[in-house]
DNA sequence: CTTATCTCTTTACTCGCGTAAAAAATAAAT
DNA sequence: ATTTATTTTTTACGCGAGTAAAGAGATAAG
């Protein structure tokens, strides 16, 4: 640590002090590759021996749009937008944006308040997983017409510049066919009300997946509001229990919270998952939960490409604040099947 | 929704739309009860027929201080510190304030670098909770010496105008006392290197309780770098295991992330874990983990009191900004066992 | 109705930086 | 050394507010 020497009030001292002008060390911080090699680098050592740093508030007042990005999820608390939005928040910073996170709390209320407080910060672009299914539409539209707005996870059709998220019909399609080949036909369970759209390409994939190798399809659905995904499928699983059991000894869940929830009611009923002898039901999930790998039995899923995601998400955003023009455009990335024991 | 008319560029014409003067509206905004009632309702009624508000970053540019704060947890996608971000979050947008939320995902370097770039955002205050040993202790003094900061969950003593926290000494002790009341007494499970200081305080509790009890303390180490915790727990229970196993039938995590790795060992090893007869072995953990309930066992832990230590600081921090002088003080919160089904 | 008190209006200056235009200095090319 | 191109300096204005001071207007009390 070099000692910093005295204290730099504004651009104009720190300019004197490293004996230039202060439109030139003002250029120097918009674009450092804008000066001379020589004029960087004694800019550069002057920040060595002074400690100071623009005023993001005077920097901001004119600008007509800034370096930030608003990166909203529905729910930070579950792990899966927790690491969704560490891997977008990484991508914008390497991107050269100044990332902030937000969430909705599962609160489409909240949310709308988020974007409207975002909308002071005049975000170059925001990166935003909507609440879906509850989303309100029409302020979010009108959001994406005043900041340029990538859509990720969840889909809401046509609006913002794009949306990148994962094939949730292949997702239970590779799911289906995996557990048709190696036992007994799979029952759906899902939330009668889903909070998201992926909700409904998932029991659709279900649909489908069926049909094409001419079998039943059996949806069970389980009553429950808001976002304790675990707790709604282990009371709806006792439900089910209590009243005669699932359609088939195997069921796919159409999230893994769900599943963890599934799983949690199978050990208090006594019924052991998995896929050795012993065991008398099959549980799969979908998405590849962190916590999937842990549970008891390990989790069978189906993972969704974060890195994938989150990469295409902050390009797409990163060059419509370049300016790029492009038609709104939907982009899904595929899923990989994760084989453990619990189906 | 009414229709919001012409487009606003500053409070220059907002006043004048509304029919007053500048520095009346400025003072409105900057504190609403300070304008006489009548003028207040010329005010609101004007905000929602036109579409304005206060361009903050020329708001910023010449307060000394903001009412932005800053939350510091070291790592977003532990949903522990999701649940209490959420909970901090909050009172602090009822406290008046704007959080904004920051992970330092285990990285000391980033932890640095995000206080780093909150003090560019002139925080009226942070609450922030350390990364804990690998803190960079230097570099977190010199920033509360900036800006009023206040510690929770991990502390580093004397940093920061207060440390808000559990009483993990008294945590382990708890547990041990009831865990010695119904079964064998239990050995304790840590990681060699602990990323913080509380898993000390957890040990220290450990050993103090079978002390009093006159029992012999078994501390079990494992190794394991990084916030992995489940996988650490996990691989580290299987390499006890191939070793002749745990010194007792009964074994307390430091944290439940880790009891939650020692669960999928035991799964995986056909290890039946629990209170009923069929079960050899019992496993507790620490936190009450959003997740711990939903755990095959539910896994029996001791919970920490989030909301306490939330709002107390966040009032901590409001109190402070608002020139309360106080010396340091730490505030510790009882854990309260959660009894469930692993021991 | 007068006076004392508030509240609001006017006027004017400040903050820290972006940015444009013209002049000056420096570097590269001939 | 001269020309040309590039970079930097000077000068000056603007942004959207905060805020202070003085005077005018409204309100309440006597």
């Amino acid at each position: 640590m070099t000692r910093k020497t005295p204290k730099i009030r504004n651009m104009e001292e720190f300019a004197s002090v490293s004996g230039l002008s202060r439109p030139t060390v003002s250029k120097y911080f918009n674009d450092p590759e804008s000066v001379r090699a020589s004029t960087r680098a004694r800019i550069e050592q002057a920040l060595e021996h002074y400690d100071y740093r623009p005023n993001i508030y005077a920097i901001n007042q004119n600008r007509k749009l800034t370096k930030n990005v608003g990166i909203v999820v529905p729910y930070l608390a579950d792990p899966f937008f927790a690491e969704i939005a560490r891997n977008v928040e990484q991508r914008c910073i390497d991107a050269g944006f100044r990332p902030t996170l937000y969430s909705a709390h599962g609160d489409p209320a909240l949310e709308v308040e988020i974007l409207d407080s975002l909308r002071s910060l005049k975000p170059a672009g925001v990166l935003m997983a909507p609440l879906g299914r509850s989303s309100i539409r029409a302020e979010i539209e009108k959001f994406c017409g005043h900041v340029p707005t990538v859509l990720f996870d969840s889909n809401i059709p046509d609006l913002g510049l794009a949306f990148v998220g994962s094939n949730n019909t292949q997702f239970s399609m590779l799911m289906v066919e995996y557990l048709c080949r190696t036992g007994e036909p799979p029952c759906f369970l899902e939330m009668r009300t889903p909070s998201n759209p992926n909700a409904n390409k998932r029991r659709q994939g279900y649909l489908d997946a069926m049909a094409r190798l001419g079998l039943e399809p059996k949806v069970v659905r389980i009553d429950g509001e808001g976002w304790a995904f675990e707790e709604i499928g282990r009371a709806g699983a006792h439900g089910v229990f209590d009243a005669g059991g699932f359609p088939s000894t195997t069921v796919l869940c159409s999230n893994d919270r769900l599943a963890i929830g599934v799983l949690t009611a199978c050990w208090e009923k006594g019924i052991r998952v998995g896929i050795d002898g012993e065991a008398t039901i099959r549980v799969a999930g979908q998405d590849d939960h962190p916590l999937a790998r842990y549970t008891c039995p390990p989790l069978t899923t189906i993972a969704q490409d974060y890195e994938a995601i989150s990469s295409h998400a902050v390009n797409t955003l990163a060059r419509a604040v370049e300016g790029e023009k492009k038609p709104h455009e939907t982009t899904l990335f595929e899923g990989k099947l994760v084989m453990r024991y619990s189906a």
